[in-house]
DNA sequence: ATAATTAAAGACAAAAACATCTTTAATTAT
DNA sequence: ATAATTAAAGATGTTTTTGTCTTTAATTAT
């Protein structure tokens, strides 16, 4: 009886758990609302800092932040005293978006909504416009977010981070 | 001058292009899809042919319909006019969350918004709100969506199921 | 009964994502 | 100049996803 309940639960388990953005994107994002706190206290923070800041894999996190230098998206400096950081300019800037198109790419707000790269306006597949509407949202929250939105109004702290 | 726009393209060059699904779950998606439509005829489809149908591998898509048939989503039929189908109760079920569900998890359009494992109602990531109506839609519109809806004012054909 | 047809299941292979370790280059302080 | 500190870059390893191939089991028709 419990026996044929775990055979069971065996038989239909399969247990997948995609997520919205690939790790290397979230880690991108949790580093960017760490550095972009610290920013405003114009603190630069280290690879070491970040990782442990967000619980996340050092050597892989800097791979991600040296894509996101590399187009601009935060400034760094090498040497003593330096680390990641956000200037002002970047702060002030709608670069959430640019930190998940540079990672994952634009297909996740563009093209067919069911992601199924089968559909335009004139062809649409069958849940198309239902879907536009949440991929038009979804893009809509990247692009129009500041980087410093994510800083602001952290009252409770960065402990979410670590989650 | 060419060829330095050329190194820069390679030095930025990253090119992800991560979907809202895995291709494994497209595939149940489109097959249902094919699938659904063919249910309105009365007929039943092999694993060949839906993967021609829909341009996909057919061993691997065959993977994909075992654990929709494991879980009730879809009905199948061995030996000869065996094959898929849905049946009556399927085809008038909201079962495209259900495909989702088992193929890729729940985490798509529940828990964080920004997919980051990170927070929740009483302890909101920057961008919880902003997030929660995005995957709200998404979720529910998933969850409305009847099987037959997929199949249903496909007056252009199922040609785009190819691309 | 036998052969044909089809899905189910298992073993295996390739590619991509995720992760670590080592070396190099830039910067600063001594 | 030298040592210390930090990001950048390269090489490599692991795990997951994606994809293929072979065998088995169920069903139907002959």
């Amino acid at each position: 009886m419990f026996l044929s309940l775990i055979i069971l639960f065996v038989y239909l388990s399969h247990n997948q758990k995609k997520d919205m953005f690939s790790k290397a994107c979230e880690y991108g994002i949790k580093a960017s609302i760490f550095i972009a706190e610290q920013s405003l206290k114009s603190n630069k923070v280290g690879q070491v800092a970040i990782a442990k800041a967000i619980s996340s894999p050092e050597a892989f996190t800097a791979k991600t932040l040296q894509i996101l230098t590399k187009h601009g998206i935060i400034s760094s400096e090498r040497g003593p005293h330096g680390g990641f950081f956000f200037s002002e300019l970047q702060l002030n800037s709608t670069l959430l978006s640019h930190i998940v198109e540079v990672i994952d790419g634009t297909n996740l707000y563009k093209g067919c909504g069911l992601g199924l790269d089968c559909c335009n306006e004139n062809a649409p597949c069958p849940v198309h416009h239902q879907f536009k509407q949440i991929r038009d949202d979804l893009r809509n929250m990247l692009e129009t977010t500041l980087i410093v939105d994510l800083a602001i109004g952290l009252k409770s702290g960065l402990a979410f981070l670590k989650r």
